[in-house]
RNA sequence: GUCCCCAUCGUCUAGUCAGGUCCAGGACACUGGGUUUUCAUCCCAGCAACGCCGGUUCGAAUCCGACUGGGGACGCCA
């Protein structure tokens, strides 16, 4: 049994998005799970559009999300003498011919045919030139294309597609397709067929979209002598327009870094992606990488498309909603160190880390983030809306400042008494500030919600959080009394 | 327009290949309830789909055929 290779074959013309992605997860645990190779290469030869921060930006994504490759990257223009020898190979060998048409002329055939609604495929002009003719053409100078000459059989030529099934078309149907530029520089049908047979790929597995791309690249194979690889093409993923997703019509939404940015856990991430054209065959939704390396097959890839569910300016959900909700799972499951290890860049982004979080106070700051992560959906969350857990300057949310504080004049007095029977406690603990907050709500006649929520509000500056005297114990004793007592600005600010 | 592919809840999907166990299961979202002196987590319940027509069959989501709908490809882009 020879070794599987797997491909991941990026044009470095925009960043890393997530039907990329997606491609290059199904690769890597195809790869994975047969313990085979994947291999990176970059596909430059557009050299119009293709740009360093693209590759950069494609290299930094795949390490974000996890997905290491074994070989490359590989720059599809190191290689361009053999993409140039194999034309030439096909044209010594009658296999491609030089076509002298120019672009003008084609694009008059095309017009002209589309008013008649008919197809246009290329009608073979310069498919029998005599050997004397080109040569004359060739001599005054003419610019030609290189035409691969589809065999002229009757019948049908296909491929079994892993994923679809047997795939087939015929032959008269397929027109000359160019191989080579008239600049001399080989297309990516010819290059990507060359690098995946040197690079002795044996599976390819990619969108939809290249399925007529596949019947003509068979026929190269064929040319070249070369071993069919297996196809697999997995389905595409669409808009809720139904429209394919793309960098330019929808801009960061699917890029993979605005995830990272947002503070998406790569895992979760890929979870969900993968999720998106395939499924295990039962109700398993949550996979660690290597259950989901032992699960994953090729024949259980859908043949539908599917919609990536995103809804431009939903206020709630500013992505898939599904996609939220797998990072909150992950958000909430994981081993706390691990969550507490990624949400160190958000905080120190926010100027909130301390460096005595990985040192002395490390098992304070992983409590404090178990204790909060149960109400958040990113890792952004942290420095975000856990702001004054790690920090003194935190802004005290609207809507919770009139609801929980403002409403009560009382406020203005009863927070400091509180503060000054938290210092002259002899142990701040949770029974005893518990129990202080209660006894004071008692002697004043009042609903002790008034006190714990006014509380909440002035200590974290937010409606809801974790149990209050838990909050209380998570930001410390001194912390609190200076907040409870600096209660009366907060109805400065708020007139 | 031509060729190719696809078709189950709003979305992701199981079930289709080997027809009965499916008046269709799970998840997200949504709605209601429980827990919570907050909010969330968590738990429970509810809502919600086999595109249409015909055929085969004792029996069709499943097989066949049309129709309709959707998508993709038709570049000297990748």
């Amino acid at each position: 049994m020879t070794e599987t290779r797997l491909r991941f074959p990026p044009s470095p013309t925009g960043y890393l998005h997530i039907g990329g992605a997606r491609t290059a997860l199904y690769n890597w645990l195809y790869a994975k799970k047969t313990g085979g190779k994947l291999i990176l290469r970059i596909e430059d030869t557009d050299a119009e559009r293709s740009t360093q921060e693209s590759i950069q930006g494609i290299l930094d994504g795949m390490k974000w999300l996890g997905i290491d490759w074994d070989e490359g990257p590989y720059f599809q223009t190191e290689f361009e003498s053999e993409h140039e020898a194999m034309a030439n190979k096909l044209l010594a060998e009658g296999k491609a011919y030089k076509c002298f048409c120019t672009k003008e002329e084609l694009d008059i055939k095309r017009e002209a045919a589309q008013k008649n609604k008919t197809t246009y495929g290329y009608d073979g002009t310069c498919r029998d030139l005599d050997a004397s003719v080109v040569a004359e053409k060739e001599a005054a100078g003419l610019p030609f294309v290189i035409r691969f000459k589809v065999p002229a059989i009757d019948g049908e030529i296909g491929y079994d597609d892993k994923v679809l099934g047997r795939i087939k078309a015929q032959y008269s149907e397929i027109e000359d397709f160019v191989i080579v530029r008239s600049t001399g520089k080989p297309l990516y049908l010819l290059c990507n067929v060359v690098d995946d047979i040197r690079d002795r790929i044996t599976h390819i597995i990619r969108g939809s979209d290249h399925m007529t791309n596949t019947i003509r690249q068979v026929l190269l194979y064929n040319a070249l002598d070369a071993p069919v690889p297996v196809f697999a093409h997995m389905p595409l993923t669409l808009d809720t327009k139904k429209a394919k997703i793309s960098k330019r019509k929808h801009g960061e939404i699917v890029a993979v870094q605005f995830y990272q940015e947002k503070g998406f856990i790569p895992w979760a991430l890929s979870n969900f992606l993968v999720l998106l054209g395939w499924s295990p065959g039962n109700d398993t939704e949550f996979f660690s990488k290597e259950e989901l390396i032992d699960t994953f097959s090729l024949e259980r890839i859908n043949k539908t498309n599917s919609i990536f569910n995103y809804q431009k300016g939903n206020a709630k959900f500013f992505t898939d909603p599904k996609a939220i909700s797998f990072n909150e799972h992950y958000l909430r499951t994981m081993p706390i160190e691990e969550i507490a290890a990624m949400v160190k860049p958000f905080l120190e982004a926010e100027g909130l880390w301390d460096s005595s979080y990985d040192g002395d106070k490390k098992e304070w700051y992983t409590s404090t983030i178990d204790l909060i992560r149960d109400r958040f959906q990113m890792l952004s969350d942290f420095g975000d809306r856990g702001r004054a857990y790690f920090s003194d300057e935190f802004t005290v949310e609207q809507k919770p400042l009139k609801k929980n504080v403002l409403k009560h004049e009382g406020l203005k007095e009863w927070l400091p008494m509180l503060a000054d029977r938290y210092e002259a406690l002899e142990e701040f603990n949770l029974e005893s500030a518990e129990q202080t907050a209660r006894d004071l709500a008692t002697e004043l006649e009042i609903k002790p919600g008034v006190i714990i929520n006014g509380m909440r509000t002035v200590v974290t500056g937010q409606l809801a959080g974790p149990s209050m005297f838990d909050i209380l114990m998570a930001i410390g004793r001194e912390r609190v009394v200076t907040r409870l007592r600096g209660v009366a600005k907060l109805y400065e600010i708020a007139v």
